[in-house]
RNA sequence: UGGGGUGUAGCCAAGCGGUAAGGCAGCGGGUUUUGGUCUCGCCAUCCGAGGGUUCGAAUCCUUCCGCCCCAGCCA
C-alpha cells in the first residue's frame, strides 16, 4: 500500500522489478533503453521470440522506453545480408517495432579501433602472438590456473606499433591477436585474458574489406551498448560468467555511470522440439525438414508458415514467464495458445479430411438444398454465416463410422442416428463393403423434420459430425504436421525424430465457401483443428491448407486408438536416499576448534551458531567483546551468527558502525522485554546504517513493544471484527489460520505486539 | 577437485518472516447442434535434504545434495 506504484509496470518478472527500482531511484533518469542484438547468422526461432518479446515487451511497458534492433555483426565468416533480411521481416511479424533504431555493431568498427588503442596506451591490452594452440594451452582449465603469454609485457609501443600494423594488413590470420591484460590466474575462464580482436582477412558483408582485424563479441557488446545508451542489456544465462568481464571493458574504457548493466535470464527451452542454431541447422542440411521454413520448424519462419498467429506467439512467450531456473515448457502450453487466440477469431468450417460416401437414399436424387450456417458458435461474439449445399450424396470421416461401435461411441454405426452438422439427422441403414470386405460406402436415411434451426430439430442425438455434399465439394489437399519427435528431450536429430510428423492428405474435401476463400486464411475446421491456407502459390492453384494445431480432443483419450498423440514417458520419481550429514569436526584446524569446544563447554550455545561464530575471526573476536560488556551467551550468540553473519557476508565493511557494548544493549533490551527478538532484528539494522544506540532507536522509532494486555487486546478486536470470514473458518476447525490472525496483528500493532502474550490472548478471544 | 548460476505440483511460475497466487497438463460435474469453447469443482500439510534462529520459516543462518554454464581467434 505505497505511493510509490504509479511508476510500478504490471507483471512483476525479475527484470521488471530491477527496472521498477531503477525508476524509482532515478538511476537512468528515468529512461528504459534495451537491444534485441541478434547475429545475422541464421533463422531465428522461437527461443528468440522470448528474447524479442522481453527486450521490445519491457521497452513498451516503461514510458519512453526504446527497443533497438542491433546486428551483433563482428564476425564476417558467417553473417550475411539474407539473415539481416530474414530477421527483420520475422521481428515484424512478431509485431515489434524498431522505428528508426536499427543498428549494425560493425558501423561501430571505427570506434571500437579507437578504444582497443585506448586500452593499449593504458597498458590494459597486449598485442599476443601465441599459435591459436597455445593460447588454448595457457588459458589453463577450470580447475587449474592459467599462465601468462610470454608477450604480455610487451612495451606500449610495441603493442600499438603491432596493433596498428595488424589493423593495416601486415600480418596473416591468427598470426597475433590482441588480449585484454587481466589475470591469467581467474577462477572465471573468461576473464583469463580474454581476446579483443584476430586477425581475418576477409570480406565482411556491410564492411567490405575496409578491415583485416575484427572485434570479438566481449569487446564489441558492451561498447556498442554503451555507444547506443542501453540501460539494460538483457542476454541469455549463459553469460553469466561475461558479465564480469562486460563490466570490465566498460570501467577500464572508462564508460561512466549511468550506463549499461547486464541481466541474464533463462533461454526458452520446449519439450519435443530442438532449439539449437546447430541442431536445427542439421535438420535442415540433411533434409529431415525441408528448409527453415518447414511448419515443423520453432522457427519463427516455420511457425509462421504453419499458419501460427504473432498474438498466439506472444501470448506463449508471456506465458511461460521470465526467470532465472533453466526450465523446458511443454509444448502443449505452446498448442493452447494457439488454440486460445485462434478460437476467438477464426470462422468454423465444415471439411472431410478422410472421406467415407453416404447416399441419403431417402433424399430425393435431383434435389439439393442450401442450409443457413453461422461461422461462428454461441458463444464466439463475431458475426458471419454462409449457405452450405445439401445433397444426396455426402462425405462423412471416415473416423466418425464404426461398424462396432466401441462403448461410448457417440457417432455414426449401424442402425444408429446421428446428426449432421447444420443439417439433418441420418440414420445408417446399410454398409455396403468392397471385395476386400473394406467399407466403401454407407446407405442412410435421413428425418426431414430435423432440419437444423427447424420445430423437430430439438430431437436429440447423442453426436454431431462433419460432412460435404459431394457435388459441391472442392477436392483440396491437406498437410498434417506433429511435433519433430517422439521423445521428449531429444539429444541428436536421430533421437526419435517424429517419422510421422507430416503427412499428406490429398483426398480432402471441403464446402464451397472454402475453397473461395483467399491464401493465407485461417479456419477451424470443424471437430478436426485449425487449419491455414497456404499462402505460397502451388501447381494447377491447387489449394493446400497446413495444419496449425488439432482441437482439443477428449475422445481419443477415452479410445484406445491414439492415432496422432504422444503419450507422455513417465517419469519415475526415484526416492532420494535420506542421508544424514554430519559436520566433521575433526578437519576444523585448531584455532577455531579450540574456540568451538569453548563456546559449546563454557557458554552452552547450540552448535550451530557456536561454528558459525568461531569460523570468523571478526564474528568471533566481537562475539568475546560483546559478552564482556553484557554476558548472555545465548542471546548475544543468536543476534551474532544471524544477523551480523549475513551483515559481514553480503558488505564486509571495513568499520563496524556499532560497538560490542552496544549490541550488549540489544540483547538486554529483548532479556528486559523491552523488544522483541524480531524488533530486535529491526533495531540492528538501523545499528548497521550508523543510527545510534539500541535504546535510542527503538525511543525514536517507537518500538517498544506491546506488553499491556488491554492494550494489545484492542489491536486483536480490530482484528477480528475486519475479517469475521476467516473468525468463522477458524471456528469450523480451520486453525491454520491463527498463524493469519497473529500476523494480521502483527502487522496492525507495527510489530510491536508481544508474541508470547499475543498468542495466549488470541486463543482465548477465538474460542 | 575452480568459478558463476539455479532447485516451489507432471510442466512453467508467483512468493521477499505471518492462510503456498496463477497458467498448462490431469481428473470429475454443468452448459453446448463442434467429444471444441465456456463454466464449476478437485489436484503441494508442504517449497531439493538435514540442522539452527523465531511465538511463527519456502522466505533468515548453516551444512549437504542435484542440475545448468565457463577451457572458440563463435555470439
Amino acid at each position: 500500500m505505497g505511493d510509490d506504484n504509479i511508476s510500478e509496470i504490471k507483471g512483476k518478472d525479475f527484470l521488471r522489478q530491477i527496472i521498477n527500482e531503477h525508476i524509482k531511484t532515478g538511476k537512468y533518469d528515468g529512461k528504459v533503453i534495451t537491444r534485441f542484438p541478434p547475429e545475422p547468422n541464421g533463422y531465428l526461432h522461437i527461443g528468440h521470440a522470448k528474447s524479442i518479446c522481453i527486450n521490445f515487451g519491457i521497452a513498451k511497458d516503461y514510458p519512453g522506453g526504446i527497443c533497438h534492433l542491433r546486428m551483433d555483426d563482428s564476425d564476417p565468416t558467417k553473417e550475411s545480408y539474407e539473415y539481416v533480411n530474414s530477421i527483420k521481416q520475422d521481428v515484424k511479424w512478431i509485431g515489434f517495432d524498431w522505428g528508426d533504431k536499427l543498428f549494425f555493431a560493425s558501423d561501430y568498427f571505427e570506434k571500437l579501433y579507437e578504444y582497443a588503442e585506448f586500452l593499449i596506451k593504458k597498458g590494459k591490452a597486449y598485442v599476443c602472438s601465441l599459435s591459436e594452440s597455445e593460447i588454448r594451452e595457457y588459458r589453463g582449465t577450470v580447475t587449474e590456473p592459467g599462465k601468462p603469454s610470454p608477450y604480455r609485457n610487451r612495451s606500449v609501443e610495441e603493442n600499438l606499433d603491432l596493433f596498428r600494423r595488424m589493423k593495416a594488413g601486415e600480418f596473416k590470420d591468427s598470426e597475433h591477436v590482441l588480449r585484454a591484460k587481466i589475470d591469467m590466474s581467474n577462477p572465471n575462464m573468461k576473464m583469463r585474458d580474454p581476446l579483443l580482436y584476430r586477425i581475418r582477412h576477409v570480406e565482411h558483408y556491410r564492411q567490405g574489406n575496409k578491415w583485416c582485424i575484427y572485434p570479438l563479441y566481449d569487446f564489441t557488446h558492451c561498447l556498442s551498448d554503451a555507444m547506443e545508451g542501453i540501460t539494460h542489456s538483457i542476454c541469455t544465462l549463459e553469460f553469466e560468467n561475461n558479465r564480469e568481464l562486460y563490466d570490465w571493458i566498460l570501467d577500464e574504457c572508462e564508460i561512466k555511470e549511468p550506463r549499461p548493466h547486464q541481466y541474464e535470464f533463462a533461454r526458452l527451452n520446449i519439450n519435443y522440439t530442438v532449439m539449437s542454431k546447430r541442431r536445427l541447422l542439421e535438420l535442415v542440411e540433411k533434409k529431415y525438414v525441408s528448409g527453415w521454413d518447414d511448419p515443423r520448424m520453432p522457427t519463427i519462419s516455420g511457425l509462421r508458415r504453419r499458419g501460427v498467429t504473432p498474438e498466439a506467439l506472444r501470448s506463449f512467450c508471456e506465458n511461460a514467464g521470465i526467470a532465472k531456473a533453466n526450465s523446458i515448457v511443454d509444448i502443449a502450453q505452446l498448442e493452447y495458445s494457439i488454440r486460445d487466440d485462434l478460437n476467438k477469431k477464426v470462422p468454423r468450417v465444415l471439411a472431410v479430411l478422410r472421406p467415407l460416401k453416404i447416399v441419403i437414399e431417402n433424399y430425393s436424387e435431383h434435389h439439393e438444398e442450401m442450409l443457413d450456417a453461422s461461422y461462428y458458435p454461441h458463444d464466439v461474439p463475431l458475426e458471419g454465416a454462409r449457405k452450405v449445399p445439401f445433397s444426396r450424396e455426402i462425405y462423412i470421416e471416415k473416423d466418425d463410422f464404426m461398424e462396432n461401435p466401441s462403448k461410448g461411441f457417440y457417432r455414426l454405426s449401424p442402425g444408429e442416428e446421428v446428426r449432421l452438422r447444420h443439417a439433418y439427422i441420418i440414420k445408417c441403414e446399410r454398409v455396403i463393403k468392397n471385395n476386400a470386405g473394406e467399407i466403401i460406402e454407407l446407405r442412410c436415411s435421413y428425418d426431414p423434420t430435423t432440419k437444423s434451426g427447424e420445430e423437430n430439430s430439438e430431437k436429440k442425438v447423442k453426436g454431431i459430425i462433419h460432412w460435404v455434399s459431394i457435388p459441391h465439394s472442392q477436392n483440396v489437399e491437406v498437410r498434417l504436421y506433429d511435433r519433430l519427435f517422439n521423445v521428449e528431450h531429444p539429444e541428436t536429430i536421430d533421437d526419435g525424430f517424429n517419422e510421422d510428423s507430416f503427412k499428406i492428405l490429398s483426398n480432402c474435401y471441403v464446402e464451397p465457401a472454402v475453397a473461395k476463400s483467399s491464401p493465407g486464411s485461417r479456419f477451424q475446421f470443424e471437430r478436426l483443428g485449425y487449419f491455414y491456407l497456404d499462402p505460397i502459390p502451388y501447381q494447377e492453384c491447387r489449394l493446400v491448407f497446413n495444419r496449425i494445431v488439432t482441437l482439443r480432443d477428449s475422445w481419443t483419450k477415452i479410445s484406445a486408438e491414439k492415432p496422432e498423440k504422444f503419450e507422455k514417458t513417465e517419469k519415475q520419481i526415484k526416492p532420494q536416499p535420506q542421508e544424514k550429514s554430519e559436520f566433521d569436526m575433526s578437519e576444523l584446524p585448531l584455532e577455531v576448534k579450540t574456540k568451538l569446544d569453548k563456546y559449546l563447554k563454557n557458554y552452552d550455545i547450540h552448535k550451530e551458531e557456536a561454528l558459525t561464530i568461531a569460523k570468523d575471526e571478526t564474528l568471533a573476536d566481537f562475539y568475546e567483546q560483546t559478552l564482556s560488556e553484557y554476558n548472555n551467551p545465548k542471546g548475544v550468540a543468536g543476534i551474532i551468527a544471524g544477523e551480523m553473519a549475513r551483515e559481514l557476508k553480503e558488505k564486509q565493511p571495513k568499520q563496524l558502525a556499532f560497538t560490542p557494548k552496544e549490541l550488549g544493549e540489544l540483547v538486554k533490551l529483548i532479556d528486559d522485554e523491552v523488544i522483541s527478538v524480531k524488533i530486535a532484528r529491526e533495531v540492528f539494522s538501523f545499528m548497521i546504517k550508523g543510527e545510534g544506540k539500541p535504546s535510542e532507536i527503538v525511543e525514536k522509532r517507537g518500538l517498544k513493544q506491546i506488553t499491556d494486555p488491554s492494550e494489545l487486546g484492542i489491536v486483536i478486536d480490530t482484528v477480528i471484527k475486519a475479517n469475521p470470514e476467516n473468525v468463522e473458518a477458524y471456528k469450523a476447525g480451520k486453525t491454520k489460520l491463527f498463524g493469519f490472525f497473529t500476523g494480521q496483528v502483527m502487522k496492525e500493532s507495527g510489530g510491536r505486539a508481544k508474541p508470547e502474550l499475543l498468542n495466549e490472548l488470541l486463543k482465548k478471544k477465538l474460542n
